[in-house]
DNA sequence: CATGTTCTCCACCCATGGATGGAGAACTTG
DNA sequence: CAAGTTCTCCATCCATGGGTGGAGAACATG
């Protein structure tokens, strides 16, 4: 070949996944796996080392998020650029991981072709967004940010908390809570805390592992 | 070598996990990759034409289901053994996967070493359930079935509804709705609707897809 | 077939949650 | 620094949701 490889590093927890990536991009002619990482802090430091040109990575990652190692990579590093692959777990972050940088957005569910065209795209200096995600993401543009606050409650909300229980726990008063509840729903296009709780799972605002046991 | 190998098929729409799969696969001594399925449909094909020993199948599949492949594959090959390996989607799919004679069951943040072991100690005839899956469905056990109306119910909450259009859509008394709510409540073991909303997803008895648009 | 169990249904009472209006602190922006 | 904006906070009013008791239908089981 007349041409330098395109070096890429893959971000990715589960095995078989990476696995899986480094096989398929194994066989393609121009590009070149650098090095893998199975977590956000391995990321980094492959990253320094190798300097690739594309970083494929997963989001949910553990020790450190996804997001996260794009923000702290591109401070160092600003032409880095990133490939965010991954499930959906609903829009938040591909949200942040559009405004910390990344230039794609893929589902896992995507073909090899889809990959290695996104990946010469991405390469030639250009981005990709998948129709339905570009889709999802439009809709989410009209829609108002929370306040801290509002964001407080609405995690106690989706933990089950009763307005009491959720007073208590932000010292604040019942009617207080009420009220950014009230302002909350607005923001969310939702009408009681129920649909809110849903919304925010599936929006990704509150992670659904966080529903296991903790933040008491 | 001188034994027979393990015939395996693979059943898994995301190409990457398959792609995966296979590569991690192919390189091992004694296991053979003899077919590949990207949906339940063609899943069912491929095993009557390859007759594996060990089907490694998602649950998550496009046009049938994995629980439902399983079901039917048993139906003709009551012997045929399945490793159901999956991100995790709640309890709900688990547990029906096994009830359809699913022998072991896997996460795909398993290390290769895992899958491997496991296809081993399913073609030897044992099950395979990891400590933390284990541990959840112990939990489950102990908590009662919902009625055929609860169920109808709940769905209706997660989806948003209030008391009002539920009794509407299904055509009772909100008092009655009530009585469901407060029958399932307990079943549930939380408090109110919204903690009810939230397990519901939790643990799969609502799928979070179903949450888009439908069910109206 | 009689008895117990389970499911579905309903009415009433009281606690909780949502809507509204409004005040002061903190943070822009001209 | 003055005027506007935003966020946080609170009180009061009314709608909705949850708790309890109880009736009839459908089913299983002795």
């Amino acid at each position: 070949m007349t041409e330098e490889s395109i070096r890429v590093l893959v971000v990715e927890d589960h095995h078989v996944v990476r696995q899986g990536l480094v096989a398929l991009l194994k066989v393609v002619d121009g590009i070149e796996v650098v090095g893998e990482a199975a977590d956000g802090v391995e990321a980094i430091t492959q990253f320094r080392k190798q300097q690739p040109n594309i970083t494929l990575i997963d989001l949910r990652l553990p020790r450190m998020g996804g997001v996260d190692v794009i923000q702290r990579i591109r401070m160092e590093t600003p032409q880095a650029r990133f490939i965010v692959l991954t499930t959906y777990d609903g829009d938040e972050d591909i949200f942040r991981a559009l405004q910390a940088g990344a230039r794609a957005y893929l589902l896992k569910g995507m073909t090899s072709e889809e990959l290695i065209a996104t990946i010469r795209t991405v390469h030639a200096g250009k981005t990709y967004i998948p129709p339905a995600i570009a889709q999802r993401l439009a809709e989410r543009m009209g829609t108002e940010e929370l306040t801290p606050r509002e964001f407080d409650v609405l995690e106690q909300i989706v933990h089950g908390k009763s307005n009491k229980e959720i007073a208590t726990v932000l010292e604040i008063t019942e009617a207080t809570v009420k009220t950014h509840i009230n302002s909350l729903l607005g923001k969310l296009g939702v009408t009681d805390r129920t649909q809110a709780a849903t919304a925010a799972i599936q929006r990704g605002i509150v992670p659904l592992e966080s529903l296991r046991k903790p933040t008491p």
